[in-house]
DNA sequence: TAGCTACGCCAAGGAGG
DNA sequence: CTCCTTGGCGTAG
């Protein structure tokens, strides 16, 4: 086994907030120089060695060099379970042992460092599956991950917008409790304390006491602790949240850090609304009460917004503090309960521990997809291309295929749907980095026409034990680890089609999307050629089938088969045609009663990616929008509403004229005005907008703070911000925008259209 | 604190009549 | 004024 000596040349990105990746140069036994980049993304440190002459090799990756652990083992990969086995290992590597980077440790990993603490990490993978070398140091964490559980604790205050002062706040962890200023009479949930310097102090102490391992809240980083913080500087109080006693919020500037720097130790803060947000919990706004509302049903106790919510908390907080004590206790209390039932903490649990990344951090695909892939690399004895060596995009990347719909109102519509395509055809056409670099060895050739090692790959095995992975999951009854499972499966492809990731390659992208193109077309055209069904649309992964009336009761039937034949087809097809063992699975997915495919507005082409269908349901028929102004979150309530009804009746044949005399007329006497409201998100800041100036921009201009998700109505003077209306709403705008092209769009199929319908109306009037 | 492409619609704004 | 292109957003998959 060949030995590595290692002096250290390097260190980037190590600022005094966290080392985000080490470099060091190095030597190997055998003289040839070799880099070793170690970075932070993930609860392990891992080390990644490349001998940097593969940069101009053909071959993308290469063959590792052996490495040795701390205490001599040879390994294949280096894992640190703390930065200071990291540091060790560099100085051990260095043969020096010179103070290092001592000052500039993140204090939570200093915490973690001096305690041999993990409170703020979740260690990944079970107890057998760890990596070589991984120590598991938390008690908590020790052994199967199935034993995990953390302490939650729930948290608001209410602040005088104007002063700053802390009024109250409220906990709710194992039990409620309120702190409140002011003199009164303290129960067992309620304390009143006599100033603000106490509030603080008591509430850390109550944390303290708690001591909670997750912290929750709603904006809890960028308001709660950043007012927090901002209180305790003025008073003197020592921020201690922390398992240390300490910690810190640095708000966000624009120069250095885009967001807020959150350093609390050993405990983990979780943002709600974008914990939410990051595992696909999507809402029209991401305000308490509103997802309240949708969640469990409930508001916050004070709806008002802005000004008069300050001015109705000063009110309170004068007259009656019991109220607004339970004020801000419920607005904890409905977090904790969002939690609850989304289980969305359980699920972000599931999800860190399949992609490494910390609790609470969103995103990082690229990073999960390395977590994975680098240890079954090493193990193949391979190391990767380094990222500044990887290859750029020569062209556009295609995607999915989508195709040509037939518009029209039809009855017993069934979609059949590929489960997994992308990941299904990595396996079946043994799609991977690794097999791409050693496609000599066994090869697999694919539709696209490249060619994978059937032998040498790491993907394709992967994927497989995430398929396991999840089936399990499901047979144990854990819809969160097999959601995480299947996130995570799903996020293969765009990573591997990313050049922000090490392993991009236009080939592999490619092949992945291009068999897919192929499987999808190949399959229409079978159905077209054997059955006599047609089929009406199809995208990507997923096929319409026309079955017409009389297949109300024999739909699904009809599916199961249809799959089972296709399935079966496709098995021998790809055996035949490219030597593949297929793990191809259409499936039946939908069966729609009525189905509705538009035209794209102003032509008589069949749209795409717009469709409207009814599901029979124990309830009854239900209507389901895809793309459609009612699945879009920018369209008024009203425009939703009347959709909805419309299509309802004229799918079932019902009447239709008068109701839509009777929105009109609603709408003209001012009835609707609360559903005239439109809502856009600005993606810049409002100076950035110069080619153009839409009218959301108009609106969120007229606001004297800017605010990127803009409520606002159309008046007779334009856009205006629904906080500063003083125009009078625009009818004859909602009735031409809003309702006219979403009749006129299923109207036209049925030979009518809005025009004509509103001059009948106003004929029988006169 | 680096997943992807395909698609439709509205409104703004410029070109041309 | 109409016709056409483009910017911007949100969406399907």
């Amino acid at each position: 086994m060949q030995t590595l000596s290692c002096f250290l040349l390097t260190a980037q990105g190590f600022d005094s907030r966290s080392a985000y990746e080490i470099t060091l140069w190095g030597k190997s036994a055998d003289g040839r120089s070799i880099k070793i980049i170690v970075n932070d993304f993930h609860p392990l440190f891992f080390v990644d060695a490349l001998a940097p002459e593969s940069a101009t090799s053909p071959v993308m990756l290469r063959k590792g060099l052996p490495l040795k652990s701390l205490d001599g083992k040879a390994v294949d990969c280096l894992y640190f379970a703390t930065q200071s086995q990291m540091i060790d290992c560099a100085r051990n590597l260095r043969g020096q042992n010179i103070p290092l980077f001592e000052s500039d440790v993140h204090p939570t990993n200093r915490y973690l460092m001096e305690r041999n603490v993990f409170g703020s990490f979740l260690v990944t993978g079970s107890a057998e599956e760890a990596p070589q070398g991984l120590v598991f140091r938390n008690p908590r964490l020790r052994g199967s991950n199935d034993e995990i559980s953390l302490s939650v604790l729930s948290f608001d205050i209410e602040t005088d917008a104007d002063e700053g002062t802390i009024f109250c706040v409220a906990l709710h962890g194992k039990a409620d409790s309120v702190i409140m200023i002011g003199s009164g009479t303290s129960s067992e949930t309620l304390f009143y304390v006599p100033d603000e310097r106490t509030l603080l102090t008591t509430f850390f102490s109550i944390c303290q006491k708690e001591d909670p391992d997750i912290i929750i809240g709603w904006n809890v980083i960028d308001f709660d602790l950043t007012v927090i913080q901002k209180r305790c500087d003025a008073r003197g109080v020592l921020f201690s949240l922390g398992r240390d006693g300490r910690g810190r919020i640095i708000p966000a500037d624009d120069a250095n850090n885009k967001q807020t720097i959150v350093r609390i130790g050993g405990r983990v803060i979780l943002d709600i609304p974008v914990i939410l947000r990051s595992n696909f919990h999507t809402f029209d706004q991401y305000s308490l009460d509103f997802v309240a509302a949708e969640v469990l049903g409930e508001h916050k106790l004070i709806t008002k917004t802005g000004r008069q919510k300050i001015d109705e908390i000063k009110h309170l907080f004068a007259t009656d503090k019991e109220a607004l004590a339970r004020y801000c206790l419920e607005d904890t209390l409905l977090v904790s309960r969002i939690c609850e039932k989304t289980e969305i903490i359980t699920e972000a649990i599931e999800r860190s521990k399949r992609s490494g990344a910390e609790l609470g951090r969103g995103g990082g695909s690229v990073a999960a997809f390395d977590y994975v892939y680098l240890p079954r690399l090493h193990k193949a004895g391979y190391v990767a291309k380094d990222l500044l060596d990887i290859e750029r995009p020569l062209a556009p990347l295609s995607g999915g295929y989508v195709m040509e719909s037939r518009p029209g109102i039809f009855e017993n519509v069934l979609i059949l749907d590929f489960k997994s395509l992308y990941p299904s055809l990595i396996m079946t056409f043994c799609i991977d980095p690794l097999g791409f670099a050693t496609q000599d060895i066994d090869p697999q050739e694919n539709p696209y026409g490249t060619i994978f090692s059937k032998k040498s790959n790491v993907l394709p095995h992967i994927i497989r034990e995430l398929m396991d992975a999840r089936a399990r999951a499901k047979a144990e009854n854990n819809p969160h680890r097999s959601q995480a499972v299947k996130i995570l499966m799903n996020s293969f492809y765009g990573v591997l089609g990313s050049n922000g990731c090490r392993f991009f390659s236009y080939d592999v992208a490619q092949s992945i999307t291009q068999s897919g193109q192929f499987i999808l077309k190949k399959t229409i055209d079978y159905i077209q050629k054997t059955t006599p069904y047609t089929i009406l649309y199809g995208d990507t992964d997923s096929l319409f089938i026309l079955l017409g009336p009389g297949h109300s009761n024999d739909a699904e039937e009809i599916a199961q088969t249809l799959s089972k034949t296709i399935n079966q087809w496709l098995s021998s097809e790809l055996l035949k045609d490219y030597d593949a063992e297929s793990a191809l699975e259409l499936e039946f997915d939908v069966h729609f009663r009525h189905f509705f495919m538009p035209t794209i507005r102003g032509s008589t082409q069949g749209s795409k990616k717009r469709y409207c269908g009814t599901i029979q349901t124990p309830l009854g028929l239900k209507l389901m929008f895809k793309g459609l102004e009612s699945a879009r979150s920018d369209w008024t309530e009203i425009a939703k509403e009347f959709q909805s009804e419309l299509y309802m009746r004229i799918f079932l044949g019902q009447a239709y004229e008068a109701y839509i005399a009777q929105i009109l007329a609603g709408i003209k006497n001012g009835a609707y005005d609360k559903k005239l409201i439109y809502k856009k998100r600005l993606n810049k800041s409002i100076a950035e907008y110069t080619t153009n100036i839409p009218p959301h921009v108009v609106a969120a201009s007229l606001l004297d703070e800017p605010k990127y998700h803009i409520s606002y109505c159309i008046t007779l003077d334009g856009p205006q911000p629904i906080e500063k209306l003083t125009s009078k709403l625009d009818y004859d705008h909602y009735i031409e925008t809003q309702i006219k092209p979403v009749a006129d769009a299923i109207l036209e199929r049925i030979g009518t259209s809005f025009d004509q319908i509103i001059s009948g109306q106003t004929s029988l009037e006169l």
